[in-house]
DNA sequence: GCGACAG
DNA sequence: ATCTTGTCGC
């Protein structure tokens, strides 16, 4: 793929991302239905799960389906990798088990980007619905002003633009970086994902998503669901 | 020119 | 993401 034309595909979709203000846009309820997304490969084959439950914990099980990957990673360009394979799966997801979720968590950055626009912007602009990108390493490098203790945070300021946070979720370890999509507003988005951390680093459903992914490429038993 | 570079 | 042994902690 050129890499040129990519970079302008990109910045043509970046304008239709609507980051809200803070206190506007998207505000979840106990009963928000959230999809948080993870994959593993083995080389393009992408074994895609969701782990599906409401805002409050109350878990409607996690789901897996396999894909074929067609574009290389590129890092800058992670998007157009995964951001299909996330969006048939959202689709099946709702076609084969009439689950619609109400909000979307991925593995990766959303405007925390060099050109704002990481994989949860594709993904909130192709769905026209909130999306919080988590990822656990910096793709803009700024100097970080982070406390050691846990639930500390630091806006990530680039360009003057607001595009994240970075988050200790424990005491002492690597922070996480935390970034809106589309249709959420950073603090928003923060707030949601320091309420879905618990005792480890990564939060519990991306870790859980994470955990059946790989159980299923592996062929090995899980609590997972197979979507047909 | 060289290294760095979400997953 | 993936290639990989032993080892530490719950």
């Amino acid at each position: 793929m050129d890499l040129e034309k990519l970079e302008k595909e990109q910045i043509k979709l970046a304008l239709e991302v609507k980051i809200p203000k803070s206190g506007k846009g998207f505000s979840p309820n106990k009963d928000t239905l959230i999809c948080s997304l993870d994959v593993q490969y083995e080389g393009d084959v992408a074994y895609v799960a969701g782990d599906v439950r409401t805002y409050k914990g109350k878990s409607k099980s996690v789901f897996v389906k396999k894909y074929q990957a067609t574009v290389d990673y590129v890092p800058g360009f992670f998007s157009f990798r995964e951001g299909p394979i996330l969006l048939q799966f959202i689709k099946d997801l709702k076609k084969k088990e009439k689950i619609n979720p109400d909000l979307f968590i991925v593995d990766g950055h959303g405007t925390a980007h060099p050109r704002q626009f990481g994989v949860a912007c594709w993904l909130g602009v192709e769905l026209d619905k909130p999306v919080i990108g988590v990822a656990k390493r910096p793709l803009v490098k700024l100097p970080l002003k982070l406390a050691n203790e846990k639930n500390a945070t630091f806006k990530l300021v680039n360009k003057k633009e607001f595009i994240g946070y970075a988050f200790r979720s424990q005491e002492g370890i690597k922070p996480i970086f935390v970034s809106a999509g589309n249709l959420i507003s950073q603090d928003a988005a923060i707030k949601i994902i320091k309420n879905l951390s618990g005792q480890f680093r990564i939060i519990k459903p991306i870790r859980v998503a994470d955990h059946n992914a790989r159980l299923f490429s592996r062929g090995e038993e899980g609590t997972y669901k197979i979507i047909k």
